[in-house]
Order: structure tokens, then sequence, then C-alpha cells
DNA sequence: GCCCAGGATACCT
DNA sequence: AGGTATCATGGG
């Protein structure tokens, strides 16, 4: 057992920093939270200013939670108005976490049109069935395949996984990172945009996959994912000229320039703090609290 | 049975 | 450039 103390000015939130939907493979049992990074299956719980774990070393934590991450100065940084102040002050302490790019990769294939429960599903269905088992006192359980382990298999394999139509990509994608080991690599070294177009190449990755794969796998935080919470909470609180439009691709990239442009360059976590609220933060929004333009440009 | 969900794609006009 | 049908699955 483990213990990591967290600095006052280095705030986390371990409940909120997984729950909020940016991985997929932690569950919480009897007070735990149980999950598999990599080669290593971790199970962690947060008492106060303290974590406690096992399966993987402080090294390994710090670098997952990017605890060393200044999140005051981030947080500070897009606070620009009452809404995105709302979703922070309800959220302190979630972080965005650098998740392991293959997995991120698949994960968001496969969570298109869909919900979070199912891609849960499907992601730990793959794992237990074509990934390496890893042995642990309180029982098996699996790491996440590589891409020749999935490679190898048929869309029928994949489709008994409950991918769906997505099968195809799935394997697709497999294919070509177990022909390309350095795929990832090659994607971290490129700019925003490169690296976008890049990820948006591989068959079922658009826009939003894209986006959610650069912000949570790659650490470009200037990545902003519209999926249909986001592009409500945008058009009603930030957009209004856009509302009722649906996302088409044009509204997606005025939504997110404009949120490049309006939170700065940490937009990706402005995006997960308001993700973060999705129901409680659009329930406060009954009466439309449209911004008015002073209020955009004075904040801050 | 319905509609919705961390959408993308091919195929229209 | 801008609309639209379709995809497979699970939750509510």
């Amino acid at each position: 057992m483990r213990t990591i103390v967290l600095r006052p000015d280095r705030p986390f939130n371990l409940d909120r920093t997984l729950s909020c939907g940016q991985a997929f493979r932690w569950e919480v049992v009897d007070g735990w939270w149980n999950g598999v990074v990599g080669e290593e299956a971790i199970r962690i719980r947060q008492d106060g200013d303290r974590l406690i774990f096992t399966g993987a070393d402080s090294r390994f934590i710090r670098d997952y939670f990017r605890l060393d991450q200044d999140l005051p100065s981030i947080l500070a940084s897009i606070d620009r108005d009452p809404v995105i102040g709302a979703a922070i002050q309800e959220c302190m302490g979630l972080r965005l976490i650098r998740q392991p790019p293959w997995e991120c990769l698949v994960s968001y294939i496969c969570a298109t049109n869909t919900n979070i429960p199912a891609v849960k599903r499907r992601i730990a269905l793959m794992a237990e069935r074509y990934g390496r088992p890893i042995e642990r006192p309180g029982g098996r359980v699996y790491a996440f395949p590589e891409p020749d382990a999935l490679a190898e298999l048929s869309c029928t394999d994949l489709r008994e996984c409950k991918v769906g139509y997505r099968a195809e990509a799935v394997r697709e994608a497999a294919l070509y990172a177990a022909d390309n080991p350095d795929w990832a690599e090659r994607i971290a070294a490129l700019p925003f945009e490169e690296a976008r177009e890049a990820l948006m190449r591989f068959r079922g990755v658009g826009p939003k996959a894209a986006d959610c794969v650069l912000l949570f796998a790659f650490g470009f935080f200037e990545a902003f994912p519209v999926d249909v919470w986001i592009h409500r909470i945008m058009t009603e609180a930030y957009l209004p000229e856009l509302a009722g439009k649906g996302c088409t691709p044009a509204v997606y990239e005025r939504i997110r320039k404009f949120a490049q442009e309006y939170f700065g360059d940490y937009a990706g976590y402005a995006q997960e703090y308001l993700y973060c609220v999705r129901e409680s933060g659009m329930q406060k929004m009954v009466k439309p609290t449209f911004l008015n333009p002073a209020t955009r440009q004075n904040s801050r």
C-alpha cells in the first residue's frame, strides 16, 4: 500500500476525475476505485489530501492523473464567466488524465452514437476475451488488448464484443496500429491541427472522436470535443445564434473555434468541466442565461 | 414500443 | 456547401 500526500496548491478529486466519463475502465468496489491502466491493475481511494493505492508506483500515479499540473492556474485561465465559473466550483479537483493512446483511440471509436455504460461494456469485453491476464490478490483482470491481438480478429469476433457496426473501424485501426507501432509517437510529435487530421484518417474517427483522443491521450489541451451535451450547453449559453441547427460539421467547427479563442490554450479543461455538470448545469439554465457580449469581454 | 446517447459515413440535392 | 438515412447497442 502506497500513499501520496497532495500539496494544497495541487487540488485533486479522484471521484470527479474517474466518474466524469473520460475513461471507461474504472469502477468502484466497496469504496475503492479499481482500474487497469496499461499493464497495471490499480486500486486507489482518496482520503482528504491523501491518495492510497496499490498496483503501481507513485511516479505512475502522478503521471497518469497529471498531479503535478498546475490546476489552479489552468482553471483561472478558463474562468471567464458565471457559467464556466459554476462548473469549476462544482467540479473542483477534476483533472484530465493521461490515457494510453491505443486504448483511448479504440474507446472513442466505440463511443460514437452510444452511451457511456455501453462503451464500458465493449471495452471490458475486448479486454476479458483478448487482453493479457494480470493476476492480482483480488483476482484476475485483463490489460486492454494490443493492436496485434485485435488485428487477428474477424468482424464477427468484434461484434460479439457488442461493438456493433463499429467492428470494421476497430479492425482497420488494429491492422494499421499493428503495422505501424510508432503511430502514436508520430501523432504526438505533430502540431495540433495536423495531429487532428492524422487521427481523422482512421475510419470511424470524426472530429469528436479525434478531439477526445487528442485531449485524453495526447495532452492537447486546446482540443474541445463537442458531443450532444456540449453542443447543447454551448449553443444555449454562448452561441445562441447557432441554437436549433443541429451539430453539423460547420456548427461543430464554429463551436470549437469559439471555445479555443474564448477559453484559450486550456479549452479542453473548460469542455470537461462543462461536461461534468451536463445535467445539473442544464437544469439551472431553464431560463437560458445567454451571456451578453459585454459579459464575454470584460471577464477575467 | 419509444427516444436518446461522448457520431461518422455515404449519398443525396 | 448543406441536408439526411443508416448503422448496433443499451438506458431510461
